[in-house]
RNA sequence: GUAGCCGUAGCUCAAUUGGUAGAGCCCCGCAUUGUGGUUGCGGUUGUUGUGGGUUCGAGUCCCAUCGGUUACC
């Protein structure tokens, strides 16, 4: 992998740049739809190359319970099993041990666990995470992390920033001493934890460099802490990691969290909101953000988003798609899904065309003033 | 025709020996940040089939009536 810095914002941390995998190039700031289960909800590979999409999300924790990495390796390993040419980044599982389970064990070696699939027990260590994701032939590997809850305590925070380290390097000594499996490259993320604290994130920045590969993630946040010292952690970490590094934030946000973070030197966002919330109704619109289950919808004959670039927007009214919601309707979700992955697509191309053009800092004023939380 | 059982929120049903009619689903809002089509929070809804009676007080007991259902003739 390589990521390339291609214009730098006068008046900001923000940048774009061009990140290169064997399976594609990615333009950024770019934002990732979420598949966790190697496919993005209802959506086609073929409706995700229509999108411009060149990178997708998958979950190692998922993959491994089910179907399986051997099936997925006797498939020909990822890219192949979805039918998926462009690039993938493998979740390491380490949040999922976090958030799907509160019924776990961490010790040094790694993470005891119990399937949410049918509660048998599991062990995942940093070693196990990597041979995981070598085997799904990811094109980004996630470090194998310890992402602990907003409100823990300082010692449970410094000893989850500094067990994230030391596996890091486990994880990293494994990849260098193991071949990989599939004739692409992959490339390990390391991620930083240390929550809202200034000190345990720098040490953590420090303690990554030997392991960075051409970029790093940000962990930890978006877990329950306040706004302020979210965007404060960023702004941190922004002006400490090297500008020659992909920064990823992991698992942001919505619109506007992105582009503050943008604005703060993040290049890379994963978030499940918009195409989670697609299925619970909630719709990203030109005109803002909408629930089509509201009954002022029921005889809303207007069209969902006439500037959508989703065919469907234009061609089917508000009315109509609150009652395929209704009758939950399979086709609802993957309208829904595809307006708001269009919707996000067309602000990271918006943030992109503002940054080439020196225009991103008073763009995103007014962006943030007409889009309120 | 006779006997028994049942009629409670839009639906499925609760409600001690008579003591302020509730719950789930639906419906209506809000939330959801490295995904279980999820989950959480809040809200609306009743002449307890109808009409009488007993009682301080009736969804509950009594009478009548209407509707449903089962068994028997």
């Amino acid at each position: 992998m390589k990521f390339t810095v291609q214009s730098k914002d006068k008046n900001s941390l923000a940048r774009t740049g061009i990140l290169e995998t064997d399976h594609s190039t990615i333009n950024t700031p770019v934002f990732m739809p979420v598949g966790t289960h190697g496919v993005v909800k209802s959506i086609s590979p073929n409706e995700l190359y229509d999108l411009d999409t060149n990178i997708m999300l998958s979950n190692t924790y998922h993959l491994y319970l089910r179907p399986g990495t051997d099936i997925i390796q006797e498939n020909g390993g990822l890219h192949q099993f979805l039918n998926w040419s462009n690039s993938i980044l493998t979740d390491s599982g380490g949040y999922q041990v976090f958030s799907l389970n509160k019924m776990n064990k961490i010790t040094d070696d790694g993470v005891h666990f119990k399937s949410h699939l049918d509660g048998s027990m599991h062990f995942f260590t940093p070693e196990v995470s990597m041979e995981v994701q070598q085997k799904l032939g990811s094109d980004i590997i996630m470090a194998f992390d310890y992402c602990p809850p907003a409100d823990c305590s300082k010692k449970e925070l410094k000893r989850a920033s500094d067990l994230t380290c030391e596996w890091t390097k486990r994880a990293y000594n494994y990849l260098k001493t193991h071949d990989r499996l599939y004739d692409h490259q992959q490339t390990l993320f390391p991620i930083i934890q240390g929550g809202i604290n200034k000190d345990e994130r720098l040490k953590c920045v420090d303690q990554m460099l030997p392991f960075i590969d051409g970029g790093i993630a940000i962990g930890g946040l978006s877990v329950g802490e306040k706004k302020e010292p979210m965007f404060d952690t960023v702004q941190l970490l922004g002006e400490s990691i090297s500008e020659d590094y992909a920064r990823y934030l992991m698992g942001v946000g919505k619109p506007t969290d992105i582009v503050k973070s943008v604005l703060r030197g993040v290049d890379m966002f994963d978030c499940v909101l918009p195409t989670r919330n697609a299925r619970n109704g909630q719709i990203f619109t030109s005109d803002g953000i909408i629930n089509i289950l509201n009954n002022q919808y029921k005889n809303d004959t207007s069209l969902i988003d006439k500037n959508s670039r989703i065919q469907f927007a234009k061609d089917y009214s508000k009315s109509y798609l609150r009652y395929l919601f209704q009758i939950n309707e399979i086709l609802g979700i993957r309208i829904a899904t595809l307006i708001n992955i269009a919707y996000y697509f067309d602000l990271m191309n918006q943030i992109r065309f503002e940054i080439n053009n020196d225009t991103f800092v008073k763009w995103s004023k007014d962006y943030l003033e007409q889009h309120i939380d």
